[in-house]
DNA sequence: GTGTCTTTATG
DNA sequence: ATAAAGACA
C-alpha cells in the first residue's frame, strides 16, 4: 500500500540539514509520496503573529522554497488558519498517513503542536516531531541544583561541555538526493478548496516601504548560504572587534535567515569552525546567545510580556506617546539612536550594538516600558524572533538575565564615539548631519554654533533638539529603580 | 566559603 | 579608581 507523508514546514524553510525532512526521506519507500505544506497560522500565534517586515520576508522565503521543491517534484501547499484544523482537513483530503515536523519553542507553538497531534490522532495520521532549530534542546540542560540557568556564561560553558561529550551533528546533504521516481500526479491540487495562493494572503503591503529591504536581502536558502559564506570568507577573523562597529559590515547578517530556518545553527557552527580562531569562537558565542534566548523562553514562557525579575513589576514606567513616536521615527536628537531607528526602518534590521543603544534609550532615558520597544521591533524587524527579542529587551531594560552588578544605562554620546568613531554609521543613516566633523557628530547639541552653521545644521529645524537631557534622564532612571527596592 | 563573571558609567 | 549583586561551580 502506498504511503503518503506530509512535511509541515515551520521555522525550517530549507532543504539541507533539516532533521524532520531527512527523517521523512529515510522512511519513504520507493513507491511512497511526500507533500510539503506551510500553514500561515496567525490565529495560533495571536499577539505574536509575524509583523509586517517578517511577513514580507516570509513571502519571499516561501516563494524560494517553493521553487527549490519544484525541482524535486514536491509541491509546497500553502494553508492558512488554525493549524490543527487545516492540517487535519488537508491530511484527510489527500489521505496522508503521517506528518513530520520540527519543534518550535515559542509558548504558542507548544500549544499548537499539542492541538495538531490531538486532531491528527483522531483521523489516524501518525505525527513525528523532531528537535532541529537549536544547538541544544532546552530540557537537556540544567544547572547543578536542577534548575534552568539564568546567567549566560555558566549556560554556555555547560553547553560547550555537552558539545564536547556528544558533539554537534554534521550537517546533512540536501533533501531529495536519494529519492527516485517520486510522482505527485495522483493529486490534483488545482481544484482543492483549502489551497491558498501565496499571493492571496496579503503578505506584501500595498505601500512599498520594503524597497530598501528588497535591495539588501535575499530571503531563502540560497541567500542564507551566500551570506554565511561571504561572512566566513571576509569578516569572521575580524569579528572579535569588528562586530561592535556598526559603520563597518563585519557582522554576519544571518539573523533573519536563521530565524526562518533557511540555514541551521549546526551548519553555521561547522562552517565557522573551519576558521579555528578566537574570532570564530566569539561568533559562535553569539549563536549561543540565540540558544540561551530560546532556552529562557522555554522555561519562562511568560517573559514576552512580564519581567523575568519580579521586582520590576512595580517599576514606574511612563506613558508618553509623543516620545515613543519620536523614537520610532528616529527623531530623538541623539544621532546614534536616530541612525539606528532609521536603519531599522530602511533595512528591517539593525546592528546589534545599536539595538542595545536604542533600547537603553527607550527604557532608561525615556523611561518607557520595554514592551513598547519590543512591539515596535516585532513589527519592523525582518529577523523578529520572540525569544531573541524578549531576551534583548529584558536585558537592556535591566529586568532580564544580566549578571552585571550595576543598572546599565548606556550613554548615547559615549557609545557613538566609541563604536562609530568616524561617524560613518551616523552619516549613512542621518544624512542631514553628514557634514559635521567627527568630533561633533555624536553631539550636535553641544556643537559650537559656527560648526553647526558650516555643516548646514539648524537644530530644531533640519535636525531635532534632544527630546531629553541624558544626564537628567539618567538620574531619573536611577531614582525609578530605587523606588522598586 | 571563594573565585569568577558581567556587551557600563562617572568623577 | 569606584559604583553596585547575584548566579554558579
Amino acid at each position: 500500500m502506498k504511503k503518503r507523508a506530509i512535511h509541515w514546514f515551520r521555522s525550517d524553510l530549507r532543504l539541507s540539514d533539516n532533521t524532520a525532512l531527512h527523517a521523512l526521506e529515510k522512511d519513504l519507500h520507493e513507491t511512497a509520496e511526500c507533500v510539503a505544506v506551510y500553514v500561515l497560522s496567525d490565529p495560533d500565534e495571536g499577539k505574536w503573529a509575524s509583523g509586517a517586515a517578517s511577513k514580507w520576508w516570509l513571502y519571499h522565503s516561501l516563494t524560494s522554497l517553493q521553487e527549490d521543491l519544484k525541482e524535486l517534484n514536491v509541491p509546497l501547499v500553502i494553508l492558512s488558519g488554525v493549524a490543527s484544523e487545516v492540517l487535519s482537513r488537508f491530511a484527510q483530503s489527500i489521505k496522508a498517513d503521517s506528518l513530520y515536523y520540527n519543534c518550535r519553542y515559542e509558548p504558542w507553538a507548544s500549544k499548537q503542536e499539542q492541538a495538531v497531534e490531538k486532531e491528527l490522532e483522531k483521523i489516524g495520521v501518525e505525527c513525528a516531531s523532531f528537535h532541529d532549530g537549536l544547538l541544544i534542546e532546552p530540557a537537556n540542560l540544567l544547572n547543578k541544583t536542577g534548575g534552568p540557568y539564568k546567567v549566560f556564561t555558566p549556560f554556555w560553558n555547560a553547553c560547550l561541555a555537552h558539545f564536547d561529550r556528544h558533539g554537534i551533528a554534521l550537517p546533512k546533504r540536501k533533501f531529495g538526493k536519494s529519492i527516485k521516481g517520486i510522482k505527485f500526479d495522483t493529486i490534483d491540487y488545482s481544484n482543492k478548496s483549502f489551497k491558498q495562493d501565496l499571493d492571496d494572503l496579503h503578505m506584501i503591503p500595498r505601500i512599498k516601504w520594503y524597497e530598501g529591504m528588497q535591495e539588501f536581502w535575499q530571503p531563502g536558502e540560497e541567500g542564507a548560504r551566500k551570506r554565511l559564506l561571504h561572512f566566513v570568507n571576509k569578516s569572521i577573523t575580524k569579528y572579535d572587534t569588528g562586530r561592535d562597529r556598526p559603520g563597518d559590515s563585519d557582522v554576519s547578517y544571518i539573523s533573519p535567515h536563521l530565524h526562518f530556518g533557511e540555514i541551521s545553527a549546526r551548519q553555521i557552527w561547522h562552517r565557522a569552525l573551519e576558521h579555528d580562531c578566537k574570532s570564530a569562537r566569539t561568533y559562535l558565542r553569539e549563536i549561543g546567545w540565540r540558544d540561551f534566548a530560546h532556552y529562557l523562553l522555554h522555561f519562562f514562557p511568560e517573559t514576552p510580556d512580564e519581567p523575568l525579575q519580579k521586582t520590576f513589576e512595580s517599576f514606574p514606567w511612563r506613558t508618553d506617546n509623543g516620545s515613543l513616536e519620536k523614537w520610532q521615527q528616529g527623531m530623538t536628537g541623539y544621532p546614534i539612536v536616530d541612525a539606528g531607528m532609521r536603519q531599522l526602518w530602511h533595512l528591517g534590521w539593525m546592528h546589534n550594538r545599536v539595538r542595545m543603544i536604542v533600547a537603553s534609550f527607550l527604557a532608561k532615558d525615556l523611561l518607557l516600558p520595554w514592551q513598547r520597544g519590543a512591539e515596535w521591533f516585532w513589527d519592523t524587524l525582518v529577523d523578529a524572533d520572540l525569544a531573541n527579542n524578549t531576551l534583548g529587551w529584558q536585558w537592556t531594560a535591566g529586568c532580564g538575565a544580566d549578571a552585571a552588578p550595576f543598572f546599565r544605562i548606556f550613554n548615547p554620546v559615549l557609545q557613538g564615539e566609541k563604536f562609530d568613531p568616524d561617524g560613518e554609521y551616523v552619516k549613512t543613516w542621518v544624512p542631514e548631519l553628514a557634514k559635521l566633523d567627527k568630533k561633533w557628530i555624536h553631539k550636535p547639541f553641544d556643537t559650537p554654533p559656527l560648526e553647526l552653521q558650516m555643516a548646514g545644521v539648524v537644530l530644531g529645524e533640519n535636525y531635532p533638539k534632544p527630546i531629553v537631557d541624558h544626564s537628567a534622564a539618567r538620574q531619573r532612571a536611577l531614582q525609578a529603580l530605587k523606588s522598586t527596592k
